[in-house]
DNA sequence: AGGTAAACCTGGACGC
DNA sequence: TGCGTCCAGGTTTACC
């Protein structure tokens, strides 16, 4: 499901309601997301959540005996609700909190995962993943000798890469965030073909990559992330970038710039969203 | 080492 | 109405 302006958003959402909360207790109503929940989870009963943080698609919840660590996966949601809120199928981990609300976290499909990370550690899931791509919101968990995420980082490491550059931009490892929508986007905005090498990328390229991606991402944060489906912000609010989107899921739709139908192709394994003329 | 395919899951949309 | 097929916002792992 969510992208970094999701995560954000849940982030901003989730933050007023736990920061300062004690756990009281953590419910698990099954062993295992995506991978089993390790038993030391259950050192956080008692703590107090001193900060929520993200790293690219990650969400960290900290207290000083260690943080959680979690990811939304594809289908997975964080509310805060009322503690007397019942249940549904799929509503997997529950936190009660000292102030009566319930920190509950929804997943169908389970790609999700909550692990545990001891204080003034990295889980290794952090280890191999590439700079943020807003500076503004990188998170101190970082590695500090991380690069930026500029142009000129881009054109340098994309540099004899035959990798599409839609693949390359997705890969985590090349800059944290940006999934299937916004990487859409970003190349629509960009004005380059999501086929394209990223070897093949010029400086003048890589400097709008770099801009569209921070601009698309600033903006979808600023309207709530996108809702497709069913993605809803902690207090339940859906987001409005959908509204904008250029490309994502407008097969056929004239473009919004050329009026060119937006094509389709298949790049790996998914669906990429362009134009055909706006974009080279 | 870089690049690609398969794997993990469920639910909804679609075609017959 | 029912069933099979395909698709979905992600990422790791196993292979060439």
């Amino acid at each position: 499901m969510p992208e970094l302006p999701e995560v954000e958003t849940t982030r901003n959402g989730l933050a007023p309601h736990l920061i300062g909360a004690r756990i009281n207790k953590i419910l698990l109503r099954r062993p295992n997301l995506r991978w089993p929940i390790p038993v030391e989870i259950q050192t956080l009963n008692g703590q107090f959540i001193t900060a929520i943080t993200r790293r690219a698609k990650y969400l960290l919840m900290h207290t000083d005996a260690g943080s959680a660590l979690w990811h939304l996966g594809m289908s997975g949601s964080l509310r805060v609700l009322d503690a007397d809120v019942q249940p549904r199928e799929h509503d997997h981990v529950d936190w009660q909190l000292d102030s009566g609300k319930i920190l509950r976290f929804y997943d169908p499909r389970r790609f999700g995962c909550l692990m545990f990370q001891a204080p003034d550690t990295m889980h290794p899931l952090l280890a191999a993943l590439g700079p943020e791509p807003l500076t503004e919101l990188s998170s101190e968990h970082a590695s500090p000798n991380l690069p930026e995420f500029t142009a000129d980082y881009l054109y340098e490491r994309s540099r004899g890469r035959s990798q599409v550059v839609k693949s390359f931009l997705m890969d985590q490892a090349t800059v944290v965030g940006v999934g299937n929508i916004y990487v859409a986007e970003s190349l629509f905005q960009a004005r380059v073909k999501p086929q394209r090498a990223a070897g093949s990328l010029n400086r003048s390229e890589c400097t709008r990559l770099v801009n569209a991606i921070q601009g698309i991402l600033r903006h979808a944060i600023a309207r709530g992330g996108t809702t497709l489906r069913d993605f809803i912000n902690p207090d339940g609010a859906p987001g409005y970038f959908e509204q904008e989107l250029f490309v994502y899921g407008r097969e056929g739709e004239p473009c919004k710039v050329c009026g060119q139908p937006i094509k389709a192709a298949k790049l790996g394994p998914r669906q990429s969203l362009y134009c055909g003329k706006c974009q080279r």
